[in-house]
DNA sequence: GGATTATTGTTCCAAATGGAACAATATGTC
DNA sequence: GACATATTGTTCCATTTGGAACAATAATCC
């Protein structure tokens, strides 16, 4: 169900998916949230050279001073592994610091740079771009209503 | 902002960060689709052996008959040569058919199997039951006033 | 306090992935 | 109708990916 991108035209007949499955909210959903980022993170890809992971990191970094890997990895949901090689490429290029935990051994604690910061600002605003234009159809009281059903979902699993 | 998935545990203060960023509404829609469907694609790929786009394409053909490999691309964004591979495997299998389209002689309509659909329909249940479990928090007015906006939002790019 | 179990981050490696090029068919142009 | 252009599905291949095992550190148990 997930992994619903769409080329920016229609598939044609094939729309009828929307209505005519057992999970249309998750289907939507899923549908609604690959339309939002996919074809950023391509432009990312293409014009800045971060994988999907990569920019992730540097998201979440940017958002949550002293984050760990482990941090990353449940934020993201992306293995550990794969959030270890993001790390590693983005110390080098600079976009990031990692300073060992003093109080853990085994973990690190990861914080943006301000290199890493002018990218981000940079790279943020194509998501802001397509939030908007995807969203904008919304009148000024839907966007509430969205704003508030997302805060409920999320806190359920977070409160 | 995609892949956002979350360990069933819950990221300590990694949870600012549903506040603290420039696009709170991609990033919730993004996070809330990987709550929705990874868990259940590790399921699936454990209890059934099928990837993430293999029954995806199953998925696609139990809802809407007669698609053509390039109406599933379109439909769940992937490359078409991931499809492709996929169809092969699952036509092994038995899940599909394939048949050349007498109207146009480069595509081939795809369709499910009765064993596909068997298979399909014990696999769904876990995507309902997931759904039900995330979205069961909301109000049956809540519940409303997302399928309506979904409806929107998916409607203004297919309307 | 020593032994056991859990957690973090890394490496290894097999498998999945997706871009690019391709052959075959359709469509559009003149 | 010939020629150029577009579309479908496939193969090739380099890259990405993520599971499993691992070493190092921390937490738990007795």
């Amino acid at each position: 169900m997930d992994e619903m991108r769409v080329a920016d035209h229609k598939p044609r007949e094939a729309a009828e998916i929307f209505a005519r499955n057992e999970v249309p909210d998750t289907f939507r959903i899923s549908f609604l949230a690959n339309l939002l980022v996919l074809p950023v993170y391509d432009d990312i890809k293409r014009v800045h050279g971060l994988s999907r992971g990569e920019y992730l990191l540097l998201f979440c970094l940017s958002s949550v001073p002293n984050l760990t890997a482990q941090d990353v990895a449940d934020i993201t949901g992306r293995p550990r592994n794969s959030i270890s090689r993001a790390v590693h490429r983005m110390l080098e290029e600079g976009y990031l610091t990692r300073s060992p935990d003093p109080d853990d051994g085994r973990q690190a604690l990861l914080r943006i740079t301000p290199k890493g910061r002018r990218l981000h600002k940079e790279i943020v605003q194509r998501f802001v771009v397509r939030q908007e234009a995807l969203l904008g159809v919304l009148s000024a009281e839907e966007r509430g209503d969205l704003d508030r059903l997302l805060g409920k979902l999320i806190a359920s699993r977070f409160g």
